[in-house]
RNA sequence: GGCCCGUUCGUCUAGCGGUUAGGAUAUCGCCCUCUCAAGGCGGAGAUCACGGGUUCAAAUCCCGUACGGGCCA
């Protein structure tokens, strides 16, 4: 009860870190934050065709985009190392020997065609079981005279036979209950020697004094096993906490044919790293049914597995655009010119310096554009104007407005009004365009809407007259003038 | 096949024996307005998967069924 908090995130490298991943990491990094606790990041590295340090240093990436930290694991180190499962051969097999020494492991000279001879023996009559246990049941002096003439053998759990019903307590499930006498003799160690992924996970949650495992509900099934090899080695099981799964739309689990999954592909299609936090610690958890801002310092203030439901949730990614545009709008204009100069700057469009050359002026093209768009990716399309040496009109625009007749004449005014300007102000260029369109006897949009389209070439843009100011004097009269050539007079 | 888990507006969810079943998003309408957004106001949208119980009273408790999902093989 009043143990430290330790808890765990174990991501295999096989890949990038997906959303579903993701999620179990901002839960447990919420749970250790808000109980004091520690958070450990563990590499379960095991698989060795498909686990490569790319993913690794991925992973790792991902987190820290989240703004995820980790107590103990790769990068910080700490008193329960190794944090790769790779290097930590020595603990699961000074566990393994442990359990040969107390008799809850055995090894297993059983082939592969046997066992599948076996299988298909146990599916033609009714029942389905595990291995038969014909190894347990082998003579102890042969045993020792086959493992000392190095036949080849798995190590496999002695299941308790008198054991009754295997509870799981589940922060999240309450308690589950596995019939006793379910649970086969499962492989601990292949005959290659690697530890299996239930051993592996045990030992390292056992040695590492992990006190609460959440983790995905696919682990569910797997936990009463687990909890066998706690119990075989006499640790103290964990309490638990299995997280719904997380579907695309269809109601199958999330993967790549949904669109994008990976965190990485997240923040390159322009998410904030808060946004896409607050929206995946709100797929599977409510803070109280009516809050959807959640920011991480709340969410670290605030987490509990006690509101973790229990059904799995469909990623809605329209929710998730809502989101972002709601924290880029929070986003202070300082803020929210870094965020964008950033991809002005990747899609070529400023030169590196040019945020701290002309730093006003992108404060006021930040409040411009902040509360229009979604995503980071909508920057670029929506100022490209303010940097460009020649416009492209969009044709639409120029057949439906500037085509117009009396357009030219309107152009015409608007030049000549901003020629003589002053002031180079939004509100001076407010002031000289709203005079136009009564001398001219049109109304005012009609006015705006012809000088929208020479000035960004197109119908939408940001608010004109602080569009107009931004550009320049000599920008703006020089589109006008070309404006005026497409014109209907 | 066995064992587990789940089922409240399209979607995320609140609800934990008595509510006009609440909020968010999406959607629709109106207002604001130089376009687009943002913002404000309002509408529509949930026979609480289905069937039995228990109870004066069930979305809430119990048992089945169906449909989804997971794990093991």
């Amino acid at each position: 009860m009043s143990d430290p908090v330790r808890v765990r995130f174990a991501p295999s490298p096989t890949g990038a870190l997906h959303v579903g991943g993701a999620r179990t990491a901002i839960y447990n990094w919420a749970f250790a934050r808000r109980n004091g606790g520690t958070l450990v990041l563990r590499i379960d590295d095991t698989d060795p065709g498909r686990s490569t340090p790319e993913n690794t240093a991925q992973i790792l990436r991902s987190l820290e985009w989240l703004g995820l930290d980790w107590d103990e694991g790769p990068g910080v180190g700490g008193p329960f190392g190794p944090y790769f499962q790779t290097e930590r051969q020595d603990h699961y097999a000074r566990a393994l020997e442990r359990m040969r020494a107390n008799g809850t492991a055995y090894p297993c000279f059983c082939s592969a065609d046997e066992l599948a001879a076996k299988r298909d023996l146990a599916r033609a009559g009714d029942g389905v079981f595990g291995y038969d246990r014909t190894c347990r049941r082998l003579d102890p002096a042969v045993v020792a005279a086959r493992l000392a003439a190095g036949e080849p053998r798995v190590w496999r759990l002695a299941a308790p036979e008198n054991r009754g019903d295997i509870v799981v307590k589940d922060a999240v499930r309450g308690e589950t209950v596995f019939p006793a006498g379910t649970m086969d003799d499962l492989v601990l160690v292949r005959s290659d020697g690697s530890p299996a992924y239930n051993f592996a996970t045990v030992v390292d949650d056992a040695t590492m004094q992990i006190t609460h495992v959440i983790r995905g509900d696919d682990h569910l099934s797997n936990t009463p096993r687990q909890i066998l090899i706690f119990e075989a080695l006499g640790q103290p099981v964990p309490l638990f906490a299995h997280l719904p799964m997380i579907w695309g739309a269809d109601g199958k689990k999330l993967s790549k044919r949904h669109g994008a999954t990976s965190v990485e592909a997240f923040r390159d299609a322009g998410y904030l790293p808060e946004a896409l936090l607050n929206h995946l610690a709100l797929l599977g958890w409510s803070l109280d049914g009516e809050t959807t801002i959640v920011p991480p310092d709340v969410l670290k203030m605030q987490f509990s597995l006690e509101r973790i439901s229990r059904n799995p949730a469909v990623f809605d990614f329209e929710k998730l655009d809502w989101m972002n545009g709601a924290y880029l709008r929070a986003l202070d204009s300082e803020d929210f010119a870094a965020q964008a100069f950033l991809w002005i700057e990747a899609a070529g469009l400023a030169p590196a310096g040019d945020l701290a050359a002309r730093h006003d002026w992108y404060l006021a093209l930040a409040s411009l554009i902040k509360e229009r768009i979604k995503l980071l990716t909508e920057v670029v399309p929506a100022v490209r104007f303010l940097f460009v040496d020649r416009l492209d009109i969009d044709p639409e625009a120029l057949d439906q407005v500037l085509a117009k007749e009396g357009a030219g004449a309107a152009l015409e005014a608007v030049r000549q009004a901003l020629a003589s300007l002053e002031s180079w102000t939004s509100e001076a260029i407010e002031a000289a365009l709203r005079s136009i369109p009564e001398s001219l006897g049109v109304r005012p949009k009609v006015v705006f809407q012809i000088a929208r389209v020479a000035i960004a070439g197109s119908t939408v843009s940001p608010p004109l007259f602080e569009s107009v100011a931004l550009l320049g004097r000599e920008v703006t009269l020089t589109r006008l003038t070309a404006a005026l050539c497409l014109a209907t007079p």
